[in-house]
DNA sequence: TCTATATAATTGATATATCAATTATATTTG
DNA sequence: CAAATATAATTGATATATCAATTATATAGA
């Protein structure tokens, strides 16, 4: 069997792309903002925008599972970040709610994020951008339909 | 602040492409060899083209760093697809040898990932993967150098 | 209504991710 | 050569990833 290395892969270069993504945008984050990870911060972020999505809901959103996601807010709660009270109307679930100190943080949060993701996009066109997403999508697609 | 949510960005469809190539690629492999992951694959099969790689050099080429490394070779030790034995010339590093278990997964392993890779890109031409080759280079050199 | 089923969240076990500190050995330089 | 520096690997601490099992609550259907 004549197998490309995995370095060779095109798979290769989307791992790198991400995980060098990842680094820049924690670096960058951590630069500014104690105690914060780009995932915490995805739930920040997405908490604000959605004050009603439940854990599993987050989860999906941010590519946990759910048992991840548990511990995740475990420590966030810990942290200060949020706050988990019971939902009355539905006690199998939480709400979850963005302390003082967590709004604190999307206060200084979204202006870093906007920096990160413009100068990791400098110098490409929507046109490439659309590219990426038309061929990425199709990858996906693959993945989950065969 | 007008943020785009994170699900909305390019960086979320990277991610969500990679991780369900993993998903799809895991579940292929795990219904025909027990017990290896991916990533340990790659390390059977990097090894296998490159014996003498040491642990630093195997982390770098399937991303991980050398303390994840260890623990990763000291799983595969115990499962006993791997053997270390010290390197005579430098003892600071080790000599990695497959075992005849590693072995056997390596006669199984490559058919498998080959039909992965071919199936996640069934239908993408040889000049979308330039494409998404080029753009991918972009934002991680961006990344690298901002 | 009562039971079966579904759903949200948690927990346990094990592996991996990440950072900082440490150990053992090699290499460089004064 | 001896001391300083560099390198490969390990370890500890903590967080996250993943799977399977469990708990508590809701909901659907007989």
């Amino acid at each position: 069997m004549n197998l490309a290395l995995p370095s060779e892969t095109i798979f290769h270069i989307i791992e790198s792309t991400i995980k060098e993504y990842r680094k820049f945008a924690q670096k960058n984050i951590s630069e500014k903002i104690n105690d914060i990870t780009i995932d915490q911060g995805l739930v920040l972020l997405f908490l604000n925008n959605h004050p009603e999505l439940t854990q599993k809901e987050i989860a999906e959103l941010v590519f946990k599972d759910n048992a991840s996601m548990t511990r995740m807010i475990n420590t966030m709660v810990q942290k200060k970040h949020l706050k988990r009270s019971m939902n009355p109307i539905d006690r199998r679930r939480y709400k979850i709610e963005i302390t003082n100190k967590g709004k604190e943080v999307l206060e200084t949060l979204p202006s870093i994020i906007n920096y990160n993701r413009n100068s990791s996009l400098k110098g490409i066109t929507k046109n490439e951008l659309n590219q990426l997403e038309v061929i990425l999508g199709k990858i996906r697609t693959n993945c989950t339909k065969t």
